[in-house]
DNA sequence: TGAACTTTTTTACAACGTGTTGAATAATTA
DNA sequence: TAATTATTCAACACGTTGTAAAAAAGTTCA
């Protein structure tokens, strides 16, 4: 995805990495995750075995800093949305820029999020998609309603999160836009 | 759970079956899928291993095997609900219903929904879910509110099943019924 | 360019998990 | 009790794991 990285790295680890990375989803996208051993990924990314544990643990540890890296990028856009506007309409922007990044990076995300292969990646997003709603309906709340707030919130970021996935596995039929649209109509008469 | 089986047999299968499931409920409380292995079940259920292999193929098959029993349970009291009532509030009580059997099960349910180590069990839950919406929704949708009608239903199922694996990951702070009413009240002004 | 440094490869190893066997033992049924 | 069926036991070939040491290949920088 995006870099993170300012300092010079020697290029042989930015290309294995990027090698054992792809290598990963390619099989994501062909087996279910038991039958995913070192040994294939390393055949695939046609790197030697033995040089996937100088760059990760074990698989478990490779996908979740695969999914860290996801979070931190999928941060940078919520934030940077966050920035953008200060006229109202932040959540809308930030549906919207949330949806163009992961359709930029269909064929990632389509695997980790799309199947049930990696639910560290879904954890993750959840985790995000949670705390922005809470952030966001901290003053913004109708208790009149009869609704508990944790109940309102975990129901509004299921449905984002399951919206999501569920896009993703139908091959994105809506553009990001539109979906954000949709969302965001479905989310204000909803949760909050 | 429940039976599923009328014919007589053996009791040995029994006792065994209900050791090997017993003792894999209990080893995804403690580890990761991928630290379970065949002959930690078979020590945990007291065992021996060889007759893990006479009842599955292997712990894929386990937990499929195990996931077709919850969907078939689940489905007969969604059945049995709707059979109850024809007075309209069919799909307040069927979540009433559902709610109910989960919280009796929690144990169970607390691990193969609460943790996301055993996606197979919340996918089926939620094409559960799925269908049941889609077939209540198919005459009442009201297409007036621009809003498509399979991103309605994405939004709601996933709703209702975030919600509920939230539930019980706090351990189920609320009873059935009261989560019930919540979500009934959230999913009318929402989905449909 | 050449020398120092870092990464990758090669080969090898022990430990463990898998799935299957055939024969024994134990429990159930009738 | 006898026949049947389920479980155990011992053992096997095979693949995966994670690690090690040394050789080979690639990168950096004076």
């Amino acid at each position: 995805m995006t870099d993170h990285e300012n300092t010079r790295v020697d290029p042989r680890i930015l290309r294995t990495r990027q090698l054992i990375k792809d290598a990963l989803i390619d099989l994501l996208q062909e087996m279910e995750l038991n039958k995913i051993t070192v040994n294939r990924i390393a055949e695939r990314a046609t790197i030697n075995r033995v040089t996937f544990y100088l760059h990760y643990r074990d698989i478990q540890d490779m996908m979740e800093k695969m999914a860290q890296e996801m979070a931190e990028d999928i941060e940078d856009i919520m934030r940077s949305a966050t920035d953008k506007e200060s006229t109202g309409e932040t959540d809308s922007l930030m549906l919207e820029s949330l949806l163009e990044h992961i359709a930029e990076n269909g064929k990632f995300y389509k695997v980790v999020l799309g199947t049930r292969r990696t639910p560290i990646f879904t954890e993750r997003l959840l985790k995000i998609l949670t705390e922005a709603i809470t952030k966001r309906t901290e003053n913004s709340f109708r208790a009149a309603t009869g609704i508990q707030r944790d109940v309102a919130i975990w129901y509004g970021s299921s449905a984002l999160i399951g919206t999501i996935v569920a896009w993703l596995r139908n091959d994105m039929p809506y553009t990001p836009q539109y979906l954000a649209k949709q969302l965001t109509m479905l989310f204000r008469i909803g949760g909050k």
